[in-house]
DNA sequence: AAACTGACTAATA
DNA sequence: CTATTAGCCAGTT
């Protein structure tokens, strides 16, 4: 694992339960604030059993970005609703309401 | 080193 | 609103 990745594992497993973050935020706690696409790769690679919250990462319109092929969205839509998230219709949560400032 | 891929984002039409 | 384009970065081949 690459220096990159484990900052960004540590920032996801910052994510409070029940709050939600974007990749771009993620990727710029970790120190490459344009490398959200980086994040997405590092945590496509988590083995399962994790102590990782992968789940409470999303795009930046606050809906699942997740890979549709492993049926991983729709756990990742199951594991959020577990901890209080809700969509809307358009499958979008509020940044107002589960959004995470790390900064306060 | 170069080309490719992907759980991204911003700008544009 | 959706679709397309281009820029971006980490990791693999």
């Amino acid at each position: 694992m690459s220096a990159f990745s484990e900052r960004v594992y540590a920032c996801v497993r910052r994510i409070p339960k029940g709050r939600i973050i974007n990749y771009g935020s993620v990727a710029a706690l970790a120190g490459r604030p344009r490398a959200a696409r980086g994040v997405g790769y590092a945590l496509s690679h988590l083995p399962p059993g994790t102590d990782v919250p992968w789940w409470r990462v999303v795009n930046r319109r606050g809906a699942i970005s997740t890979s549709r092929a492993s049926g991983l969205a729709q756990q990742q839509r199951a594991l959020l609703e577990r901890e209080g998230i809700v969509f809307d219709e358009l499958g979008e949560a509020s940044w107002e309401r589960f959004g995470w400032d790390p900064y306060g």
